[in-house]
DNA sequence: TTTTACGTACAGTTTTTTCTGAACAAACTT
DNA sequence: AAGTTTGTTCAGAAAAAACTGTACGTAAAA
């Protein structure tokens, strides 16, 4: 079978059906922060049939296998890979994680909550400095404009407490009872 | 005033605590997807007093109006900038838009609306082609193969159908029920 | 109409990111 | 202990992206 020409021409077929799904989820990776080439090592460990090794997926790819580690941290990092072990191997396997709606959740969460938290405290340090200038600077002009910059960091803060809010929703999975997660329907 | 040198100071100060801001939020701007000098871009318009034109851009920013031109329009892509209308003012004038829920939904939704139609429309041509296999195939080794790709497909599609829903949550203004915007307080 | 002002397309340059192979360190095997 | 195997670090090469200045099209002004 392995040299069965007309094998080989269907697990070509096959090979085919599934570069199409993992091209498309590979352009549309760079959304979670994860390059292209890294959406790809994705789709390959996504169809295969069992736990890959880094050597499998450097093969399969036809990259080198720095780029298949530091891309699989990437995936790790996102929570989208997951690390398995199996009995008498000795190699590093990985495997999807197929909770998706995880993946989402738990990039979603990292990702906005510290930007948020970052964008947070460089506000509280601005409004220090402008409040500062607010009360103590001679210039009526420069007390105009800090109060007038203070009045919109405020608004950014109210946005901001939102935001943590909307967060919070995914992170205790409160938005499952929200939106629940489809079983079987289309 | 103009050459006053303590004015200049205070100027210099007000520069310094809005640069402060501006910085952050540069750097967390890659989340809807622009670039950090596009990002610092934002901030030069959000604290403006009066909506700006591309010059004014360039000479606050120390780049080409070619960059202004270009990051502007990645500004409106994102809902994030609106161009207004000033009477006898020929150049175009941007301001930023100042709902930030607005702008925050109005990317989210875009995105990853977008990223869901495309990963669905390759899911359904990925499935006609497994679906033949699956039928067709001589091979007993590949028509299991096809049929396993079918299950993990189909589990996408449970996915991505949530996925709508939660931007649909977005969209409809729904969340602002869930999640209500906040008014002045903490 | 001619002239001027304005925004953007484009090609080339600079900067940043990605990718690779060699060298290394840790852990397993013999 | 010596010798493999395996994953990662690192410096340099290759690829991609950002940035700039020139040139051009369009629309307002003269």
């Amino acid at each position: 079978m392995l040299n069965d020409p007309i094998y080989e021409d269907e697990l070509e077929k096959l090979e085919e059906a599934r570069n199409c799904f993992i091209t498309e989820i590979a352009k549309n990776m760079h959304l979670y922060n994860i390059t292209a080439s890294t959406g790809r090592l994705y789709g390959t460990v996504f169809f295969a049939e069992k736990p890959m090794t880094l050597d499998e997926m450097s093969e399969a790819l036809g990259m080198s296998k720095t780029s298949m580690s530091t891309g699989i941290r990437s995936l790790l990092d996102a929570d989208m890979v997951e690390r398995v072990w199996e009995k008498g191997i000795r190699k590093d396997l990985y495997k999807t994680e197929d909770d998706w709606y995880k993946s989402f959740s738990n990039v979603f969460i990292k990702r906005w909550r510290n930007a948020t938290k970052l964008n947070v405290e460089a506000i509280e340090e601005t409004k220090v400095q402008l409040r500062r200038l607010k009360e103590e600077s001679p210039y009526e002009g420069i007390r105009e404009k800090a109060e007038a910059d203070l009045d919109k960091l405020a608004k950014a803060e109210e946005y901001y407490a939102w935001l943590t809010d909307v967060v919070n929703l995914f992170e205790t999975g409160e938005i499952f009872n929200i939106v629940p997660k489809r079983k079987g329907d289309k």
